[in-house]
RNA sequence: GCCCGGGUGGCGGAAUCGGUAGACGCUACGGACUUAAAAUCCGUUGGCCGCAAGGCCGUGCCGGUUCAAGUCCGGCCCCGGGCACCA
């Protein structure tokens, strides 16, 4: 490089950033088409809530998503990139409480405002096929698709449970619920059973779980979390026949059901244990007021599961017994909290001995226990808990000496001869209830006739069109009180009707999207033709948050429409990367009535104490803030960095690769300040070395035999960068390291001594192959870079550049040589040196002959081309 | 409570299939340039011992397998995600 002073042009990431984006939209280069001869790429990343503004979560997303697109691209694949709007949900209907103004203005605004921020980001989107889910063209095939479902009985309506404020007359959200209390009433909040529609998914049960192993290109622990949540478990049904008391109460014969995973226990049960809604219990408490008080207080409190599970067990006696079925024995019934209506027949046969939250209530109200499994305690000393593993049994009378499966199948054998019992599968995932007594959702399409019932929307009268000037109060269902929505005719009878008010689950919107991109523009049919060039997704990208329900629910949409003929694919999501949050630091005051007030970090700064102690200071009053440590950006915790900030100071480059270096994409990320500079300084060292280079006019044609020993040297490093490079982003999707192998060659490029015209020639292609590698990363200063190496044409258009094997090759190898485990030292070999070889210049050295000494070596172990183990 | 992840220098992280722990970046410190500052460039930076060569210790904790463990196995601790109406 020229030691001259010159001025080279300043990076000016604005004029740049503007400039590229402004050629990729004159030549429409995202726009995807769909060609039969070309092979696609499908590159989706979770649609955004419009909520607002965009935040750093969504940077990383849609970055992630966008360095995959551009690298597919040059690799030649005709790729789609598409984005649309998650627009329905809960947070609008906050906003219009909180400010007055409609659901839906709100909701448009701030899809106007994110659209402009995503361009100025540069992600490489076609909007020509953008979609919101808030819009009756969308909205009415959740509705048909609804309707078609109905038709097959994969649809149908029972009782389910919800959150009630009985002060707001309204139901809440699990979100809404605050220890219990309604958020905004305090009240405390009552379950309340109401009529909602399900959806069968447990009908896809097997097919969901079965289907799990072949997503290869899935995260392992995505998978196994979705194989635990449908929960597949084989075990028995045993019924426990009624006393008398029980049978009077029931009003005829019958048996308590439950289902077990451990009937070699049986014959250790000691009482049987039944939900607060279980009819037996609604029985029971029919004729005992301080039973019918403990069941209501069962029923208070939120619905969430994590809540149930760690409440405090407790229970009642119902009076009732049952017959244990091969004993005869009778078992007293208790209703207990800890026993979930939702999963098997709401009620458990209970084990003390063997199943800890049995054991757990047994102390507590002094039920017997009975040990029948051998463990590692002796039966009659003091348990302080159970024994829950697998075992031989024992004090079980003709079952005794067996093994878990042995045991199992003599007791349900024994149990199916007396018409007691039964094996069978159950699953712990259940139907999904898509009903919400919500407004700003998709209508469902149903009308509520006073002669004919219950009668489904025609297809012809789709969409059923929901009202966009409501504005909620947060008492209720808003479409309660619109005559214009309710009032409508029967389609069955033409009499006087009434519209369900209810709404749609979010989750239906966002289950089948990923098809719609496909088709965005046809208002006569959900899906067409041009689903089967696209379909399925070669790559989604999203939080780890959605690995359960979206996931699940998306599957299990596609397997519907592939039921009935409308898509051919079963899976949607070929390979899926779920990206980690970000972080960032929290800090808080308390005020005089112990509220936490939260300080953004950006108003915040580090300081050094009288004592030299280190203490975050608000700049504002220059005293001292609380560390609440670090967590997700979150509005309640004020701890967001708005991205936009850092477009309009560093530019979209910047932001890209800062979320891309600072972590991988799977794991959470941790905003800093610093490491946004650092990633802007290695800009302007890209933007230096090239502008530098060209200033020395242009470099001469490449001649690989020509080249000086440095040179060579060089060239190689150039290739493995390369190499790397190509695996990371392609293979490894470990963007992070990909940046560090360029930083790296970029440190090597500034050191080395460019002296001669081949050097040139290396040098020029070097600054070539760091800029194609970085093109997907940070494609603005790229696209201006390349031009200024000479190349009249785009970028974009440029194929992924494939290393020169024949640079890579390298004449020695540097080998590891240690002693009994421990390092000491290192030795030069030829590249192609056999194992005999590469051994004795291990033992030569110096260093490794002062630790063996006089030992005798016993061994040792040559990993070849890489390390020499010396084992005295 | 249950299911799934994670824990490595002052900090973010690297080590891809059991084979050199700490790549790359940040911070801090020292130097160059500058009237000065910023920016930029160069150097040092896990701890301890040593003039040096080099050595000892070190990947949340305890134990195990192996010639070799951040990586595998068993038991714990802490942090994060999900738990079906936030999306």
């Amino acid at each position: 490089m020229s030691e001259t002073t010159r001025s080279l042009p300043e990076y000016d990431p604005q004029a740049v950033e503007a400039a590229a984006q402004r050629w990729w939209s004159e030549h429409k280069s995202f726009q995807a088409v769909e060609d039969p001869a070309r092979e696609k790429f499908y590159c989706l990343s979770m649609f955004p809530y419009p909520s607002g503004r965009l935040h750093m979560g969504h940077v990383r997303n849609y970055t992630i998503g966008d360095v995959i697109s551009r690298h597919q691209r040059m690799l030649g694949r005709n790729v789609l990139q598409p984005m649309g709007w998650d627009a329905f949900g809960l947070p609008a209907e906050n906003a219009a409480m909180a400010k007055g103004v409609a659901p839906s203005a709100w909701t448009w605004d701030n899809i106007s405002y994110m659209r402009r921020q995503l361009k100025s980001l540069g992600f490489g989107i076609d909007w020509s096929r953008e979609l919101a889910t808030c819009q009756p063209e969308y909205y009415r095939w959740n509705q048909w698709l609804f309707l078609r479902l109905l038709e097959k009985g994969l649809v149908y309506q029972k009782t389910g449970t919800v959150n009630w404020d009985p002060l707001d007359q309204t139901v809440l959200a699990n979100e809404q619920v605050i220890n219990g209390r309604g958020w905004r009433t305090g009240a405390l909040i009552e379950k309340r059973e109401i009529p909602m529609y399900y959806m069968r998914i447990t009908a896809y049960a097997d097919e969901l779980l079965g289907a799990l192993d072949g997503l290869e290109g899935w995260p392992e622990r995505v998978r196994l979390m979705q194989a635990n949540w449908i929960g597949r478990s084989e075990g028995v049904e045993i019924a426990f026949p009624y006393d008398a008391a029980a049978t009077a109460a029931a009003g005829r014969d019958g048996a308590l059901l439950v289902f077990t995973t451990r009937a070699d226990t049986l014959m250790g049960a000691t009482y049987c244990a039944v939900a607060a809604e279980h009819p037996l219990a609604t029985a029971a408490a029919r004729d005992d007021a301080g039973l019918a008080a403990f069941v209501e207080e069962c029923k208070q409190g939120s619905v969430m599961e994590a809540d149930l599970a760690t409440a405090e067990k407790r229970g009642m006696p119902t009076g009732f017994h049952v017959i244990h079925p091969l004993t005869g024995d009778r078992l007293p019934v208790w209703v207990a909290n800890y026993v979930l209506m939702g999963y098997g027949e709401g009620a458990v046969m209970a084990v003390p001995a063997h199943d800890e939250r049995d054991f757990e209530f047994a102390a507590k109200y002094a039920l017997p226990v009975r040990p029948v499994i051998a463990g590692t305690r002796e039966p009659g000393t003091t348990w302080d808990d159970a024994f829950a593993e697998h075992g031989v049994t024992i004090n079980s009378g003709p079952f005794d000496g067996l093994e878990f499966d042995a045991a199992v199948d003599a007791i349900a054998a024994s149990l199916a001869e007396k018409g007691l019992g039964k094996k069978r599968v159950q699953f712990r995932l259940r139907d999904w209830g898509i009903s919400r007594q919500r407004y700003w959702g998709t209508p469902i399409p149903i009308v509520h006739c006073a002669d004919c019932g219950v009668v489904p929307v025609p297809d012809e009268q789709l969409p059923v069109v929901l009202p966009e000037d409501c504005v909620p109060d947060g008492s209720g269902n808003p479409l309660r009180h619109r005559p214009d929505f309710l009032d409508c005719r029967c389609p069955a009878c033409n009499g006087p009707a009434r519209r369900e008010t209810d709404t749609m689950d979010t989750f239906v919107d966002s289950s089948w999207y990923f098809l719609r991109y496909a088709c965005a523009d046809n208002h006569t049919a959900m899906v067409d033709d041009r689903v089967s060039y696209w379909l399925p997704v070669d790559q989604y990208i999203g939080g780890i948050e959605h690995a359960i329900l979206h996931l699940l629910y998306s599957r299990f949409w596609t397997r519907v429409m592939r039921d009935l003929d409308l898509v051919q694919i079963k899976e949607p999501f070929t390979h899926l990367l779920t990206q980690g949050m970000v972080l960032n630091d929290i800090y808080f005051r308390k005020d005089e009535t112990g509220r936490l007030i939260y300080f953004n970090p950006a108003e915040v700064e580090q300081q050094a104490d009288a004592a030299g102690h280190p203490v975050a200071v608000l700049l504002a009053d220059g005293s001292p803030v609380e560390s609440g440590g670090i967590g997700t950006m979150s509005k309640s915790r004020n701890n967001g960095v708005d991205p936009q900030l850092l477009v309009d100071s560093h530019g979209a480059d910047t932001a890209r690769l800062f979320t891309m270096f600072t972590a991988p994409p799977e794991q959470t990320l941790e905003w800093s300040d610093e490491g946004v500079q650092g990633a802007s300084r290695f800009l302007k060292r890209v933007w230096k070395a090239v502008h530098a280079h060209v200033a020395d006019g242009p470099a001469s044609k490449l001649d690989p035999a020509a080249l000086t020993k440095s040179g060579i040297a060089l060239r190689r490093q150039v290739h493995q960068a390369l190499v790397k490079v190509t695996d990371d982003i392609g293979r490894r999707r470990t963007f992070n390291t990909a940046i560090a192998a360029v930083m790296e060659l970029l440190n090597s490029l500034n050191r080395a001594d460019v002296a001669t015209p081949s050097d040139r020639a290396v040098m020029q292609e070097a600054l070539e192959l760091i800029v194609l590698m970085l093109s997907p990363i940070v494609p603005h200063i790229c696209h201006h870079l390349w031009n200024v190496l000479g190349h009249p044409g785009a970028i974009i258009d440029q194929a992924w550049p494939s290393p020169d094997r024949s640079a890579l090759v390298a004449e020695t190898r540097e080998i590891v040589v240690q002693v009994n485990g421990k390092v000491r030292g290192r030795v030069v070999v030829p590249a192609e040196a056999a194992d005999a070889e590469v051994r004795a210049a291990a033992l030569a050295d110096n260093n490794v002959q002062r630790f063996v000494g006089g030992q005798t070596v016993r061994k040792v172990i040559v990993v070849p081309g890489k390390l020499v183990n010396v084992v005295v």
